[in-house]
DNA sequence: ATGATAATTTATCACTTGATCATTTCCGAT
DNA sequence: ATCGGAAATGATCAAGTGATAAATTATCAT
């Protein structure tokens, strides 16, 4: 038995409530929305909020930080890094955690919107997939593949690039649903193992050849 | 030599010059620009954009006319049926043409922030690529490999899915560099070359396991 | 040159919005 | 039960905002 709801909540339940609220409020209301309809969208005064958060910057701020926090799990990147597992099966695995980690509407739609108004905010969380995930499911595609990727910039370049084009497809997968309002398939599984496989398969298959493309990165412009 | 700058316009020639500048304002600024800042930015007083415009709404409706229109070429679609051409070549050749056009600051800020605001904006143009293109492409795929593709609705959602992952990628690019503010390579060329083969071999090798990944869809929950 | 016309600006209104503060309402320790 | 303090609200301010209308200024045909 629930205790019955007190009008008058201790701060720090209060301070909670709010921002779990705004959350899902500003994810569907977008950036722009006022402290008044928020206010009365969620039942309480528009002083309140005041009362817990300095200014609307800092409420946003806050907005942010919740959001972006616990998204990415740390393991993941180990995990990519296990060879007694074949690396389809490592990337089919990642892919769904990911997948199913990102599809959700308060991190997209806030994702994108801070993003277009303030490229800082997501720079941090870019990085992450940019500097360790990415380079790291290109070295591993190569070694199950028995061949030892070309060194130097326009390498790293290309295969990073690879990769981005391959990743960026399953985050995609959020923009459709949340930003751009489609249909995407009810089960998402099939799809990603399929993406895998056709993707494992081309870039094993197609690296020998990736050389060509190298040096047409490095010539003159 | 050109005629000396009037301080007074003609009409059409203002009322273009307001909407010229106002899509370029608007993709930076955000769709919550204010109509004074835009006037001042322009140079002129903020009551001159009610003359050309009835209202707020109105200029932004004009400038999502103006940014969406022309940006897609009829052509492409005819050019990637065309099979006296290998179906590399094509999509290479469809791929550098789509990535230049939307590779656009206006358009691509446009894009997503009005997606963000009201997804009804961009369902045609997505609607163009889901009902045309995208089928055509994987059909051109199998076609050169041999195949008859699987039929079926789980099999049409499959190829769709497939085609989406990877046609993405390429507007990703936009993305990137124009709401993530992130480098991106100076050279696409060799990039979507590269991708186009690992895409092409990969689909075209694991086209027949394709039937696996449709029975997983077709399953039930 | 000059006057008719169209383009542009200045002044202003009504309303919205973030923020503050005095006042009121509730809760729990005593 | 009651009283002190914390939680919440109502009233309100100042700045900003979309929109309108009257006044002003430039342009051009005559």
């Amino acid at each position: 038995m629930q205790k019955a709801v007190k009008k008058y909540l201790d701060a720090a339940d209060r301070e909670q409530q709010i921002l779990d609220f705004a959350i899902t409020y500003v994810a569907q209301r977008g950036l722009s929305f006022t402290t008044r309809e928020l206010a009365e969208a969620l039942g309480v005064s528009q002083p309140l909020l005041y009362r817990y958060f300095k200014n609307r910057d800092e409420l946003l701020r806050k907005i942010y930080d919740e959001v972006y926090l616990k998204r990415w799990d740390p393991n993941w990147n180990a995990q990519l890094s296990d060879r007694t597992i074949p690396i389809r099966t490592r990337l089919i695995r990642y892919l769904k955690a990911y997948t199913e980690a990102i599809l959700d509407e308060r991190w997209i739609r806030i994702f994108i919107a801070s993003a277009l108004e303030d490229p800082q905010i997501s720079k941090r969380y870019l990085g992450l997939l940019h500097e360790t995930t990415f380079p790291l499911i290109y070295r591993e595609i190569a070694a199950e593949a028995g061949m030892t990727p070309p060194a130097g910039a326009a390498a790293d370049e290309l295969a990073l690039e690879i990769v981005w084009g391959f990743h960026c497809s399953f985050f995609y997968f959020g923009v459709r649903k949340y930003i751009y309002r489609n249909r995407i398939p009810e089960k998402l599984d099939p799809v990603i193992e399929a993406r895998v496989d056709v993707f494992v398969t081309g870039l094993s298959e197609s690296m020998s050849r990736m050389g060509t493309y190298i040096s047409a990165m490095e010539g003159s412009k």
